[in-house]
DNA sequence: GTCTATATAGAGATAGAC
DNA sequence: GTCTATCTCTATATAGAC
């Protein structure tokens, strides 16, 4: 049994907010309300909003990465590794009422209005993940699984930045289901 | 000789801001600085912030359908159609200081804080892309200029998605470059 | 049409009691 | 650690003079 603290709660509720209207759209009252404690008590935790944000992106990319690191270690075939890959954003779409999007991906649309430092690392989170997923592709293409021409590292930036755009995309249909559609499409182009 | 009166420069201001902050970092002091009115003036022409911001989408869906219109219809190969619309993508990254992401691409990621009208033609906006994005790719298989599994709306879908990922992702780099690259690992994928 | 002045609401943040 | 109370700033919006 996880003790859960009051911060951890805090930085739950402020990530769900986050991931369904933004960075911008989010306040302290809408924290408050979710964790049923004043806004003055939020500043005890986090000094400033930056400071939350920041607090944000470090926690949920270390926990991103962790998944991630286990599918890419895994005994998974490269095609299978790269479907569990994508469902770890399609599973976002999914929780709720209309939906999360990945958290790196709308401050990334809100880029102009974070601190450098968040700045910094959502570039990160989204090199990382160029990183892991080249690494799966690169071994899939030297398995004979996948195929397809230029280096690794580009393809590695379109399957990401397609997971990204797509999650945009298809939550303006309340589609869950064509995220899937999307992800099929992809792996039929690499897929030989 | 065309006339640019009040109202027009209020709707470039504002889309110049929401294209580098999005709507939720765009204020009505934004605009008054840029165009030199009082932001009371501005309620002249627009009275809520809301009905702005639906303008703004009109405009800028009517002048890209134009745009892309024109592509789909030319005497163009199916590969070059398809570059040239990408190219419409990366022309505004190029503009400007850090760049601008495309005005329904940012606004779909704030789609959660949009009125109902501006969030229905959000989505016709991709529906719309992904349609004519369509017919390219259809085009094109037909005549073996490109091969791809599966159906065309699929392929257009993903493609679409794509494009929007890539100007958020490559502008946390800071690199237009970085756009052409998927541009072409892209075209890669689907020429045979 | 554009201005000045103002209304009203909400934001993030601080001080100090408990 | 959390509360109440308050501060300051900025936001959108309105009223009425010019």
């Amino acid at each position: 049994m996880k003790k859960v603290g009051t911060k951890s709660k805090i930085l739950d509720a402020a990530q769900d907010c986050v991931q369904r209207v933004g960075a911008n759209a989010m306040s302290y009252q809408d924290i408050s309300d979710a964790v049923g404690i004043q806004k003055a008590s939020i500043h005890y935790h986090f000094p400033t909003k930056e400071r939350l944000i920041e607090a944000l992106i470090d926690r949920y990319s270390e926990r991103f990465f962790s998944l991630v690191q286990s599918i890419v270690e895994s005994e998974l075939s490269p095609e299978t590794k790269l479907r569990r890959y994508g469902l770890l954003f399609e599973a976002m779409l999914s929780e709720g009422e209309r939906g999360k999007v990945c958290l790196c991906g709308i401050l990334g649309a809100e880029l102009a209005t974070m601190s450098p430092v968040a700045t910094d690392n959502i570039r990160r989170f989204f090199r990382e993940n160029e990183k892991r997923l080249a690494e799966i592709l690169d071994e899939g293409r030297r398995e004979g699984a996948f195929k397809f021409e230029g280096d690794s590292r580009s393809m590695a930036t379109l399957v990401f930045s397609l997971l990204e755009g797509a999650m945009l995309v298809v939550r303006a249909d309340e589609g869950t289901q064509r995220f899937g559609a999307i992800m099929r499409q992809m792996i039929k182009l690499v897929c030989p």
